[in-house]
DNA sequence: TATTTTTATTGGTTGAACCATTGAACCATT
DNA sequence: AATGGTTCAATGGTTCAACCAATAAAAATA
């Protein structure tokens, strides 16, 4: 298999919407659209973009659900503060966004991942049936790709934990982690760790060891995390240059 | 003020297309529409609901941002595993459902919160600014009912932690939790509780004492989760009939 | 003054088109 | 046989021009 696989983006064209969702989301956040202000009605806004209301209404729509604005039937458009009622699909979208915010915000999120994904390995450990078991085997002894192993590792230790909750909130990892994984698996000493670590966490979860499980799961998002506050975990296309030493 | 604000969900009156997006939410989630399969065109699916495309287009809008669907130009919509890719909104909307894993899965959040936010407490205690705890204090002082003192303490911890995340994850829980609060702070032993825990958090806080804000945070949420954990967390309208002593 | 009615505004929905992308079938080149 | 280009039908994306329904503000009424 040639080593071609990585990232390149399939190309967000079309989609005319969500270029609309883009422009206004920055300009809620950034405050130039004042918190409680109303929006121009819709046959305006659609107007000013020159875009039909039909695709205007389809970008509201998704502004609605990240928690940026309100629509009021017969009222208008109104503009929410987004540190009260922003979503984390919202914070994904920061994050992933063009700014200079964005790293600080994905290490914010390393550091949560850090407190709770340890602790759903702990209830893994203890809640695990020995189907979950072996569906973990198989996906150790797979041949897929060392990140996606990784991913599918998560989901099992989270379907294990019998908490719903953590499957939903590992989604929302994965989404915004699954991007830079192609670039943390690059270095063959983060994959050694991480095969290290697969070893690990299936002993302590078929032993039902929850200390071990929760310790070895820290331990690794920690070496993780260190990982990315060094280099500054750059998505780039070219090779590494040998830079900041 | 009459006890008479609980929750009398605003009815969702109008919004067809959230009506559409109910339905299918809850055909893809029961297996009923199976995971890689097709659905039909735009156009049959719209004509099978007798609702106009662009009504249709907006429910598969949302339905794409649950991570339910995937919509392809060109091709068609293909259903997605929400085990895999499901949202947190996802998650939200399944408890708020009438189906009887809601309450588990309710009970299931609350574990996770009882995790993250004592952490989130800690750090607050750690980073807080002067400012901060200004803001606290008049918080506290204000005349806002128990409740939304109890929101607007917890918004303004996530503030001072300087972790942009908590933020918005605090939104996602206090989106679901809000409901349940009025029902929640209408047992005066648990207001009772709830204002004592305001003055040691802000003792805390103050004294950046994070192992007591931790603490103090978490004895207040396990007490929460024992109080939801007995009665049977109904919401409902009807006065306290004078049930489970 | 308080209440009801009317009216203008604005979001929600509709129907019929047309554009843009995709995948499959087919054909041409090698 | 394998690869690349062409055509075509299916399907999502967008547009236009209406009309329906809810709201808030103004006007009329009691």
């Amino acid at each position: 298999m040639t080593s071609l696989t990585p990232l390149l983006n399939p190309v967000n064209r079309s989609r005319l919407h969500e270029e609309i969702v883009g422009r206004l989301q920055s300009e809620i956040i950034c405050g130039k659209l004042s918190v409680g202000s109303k929006l121009p009605p819709e046959r305006v806004l659609a107007e000013g973009f020159s875009v039909n209301r039909g695709t205007l209404r389809e970008a509201l729509k998704k502004l609605e659900m990240l928690g940026l604005v309100e629509i009021r039937h017969g009222d208008g458009v109104y503009v929410k503060n987004h540190l009260e009622s922003g979503s984390l699909d919202l914070l994904k979208s920061m994050i992933n966004a063009d700014d200079s915010h964005a790293p600080g915000l994905f290490m914010n999120l390393l550091e949560i991942r850090k407190i709770l994904v340890p602790e759903m390995a702990a209830h893994a450990a203890l809640n695990r049936s020995e189907n979950d078991l072996k569906t973990i085997e198989s996906i150790l002894q797979s041949d897929k790709s060392i990140l996606e192993k990784d991913l599918s590792l998560h989901h099992a230790l989270a379907l294990s934990s019998k908490n719903m909750a953590y499957i939903f909130i590992l989604n929302f990892f994965n989404q915004i982690f699954r991007d830079y994984g192609n670039y943390y698996f690059n270095d063959d000493t983060n994959a050694k760790h991480s095969a290290e670590f697969h070893c690990k966490i299936y002993k302590a979860v078929k032993e039902k060891n929850t200390k071990n499980a929760k310790k070895t799961m820290y331990d690794i998002l920690a070496y993780t995390e260190k990982q990315f506050s060094r280099g500054p975990n750059r998505k780039t296309f070219t090779e590494d240059r040998g830079g900041e030493t």
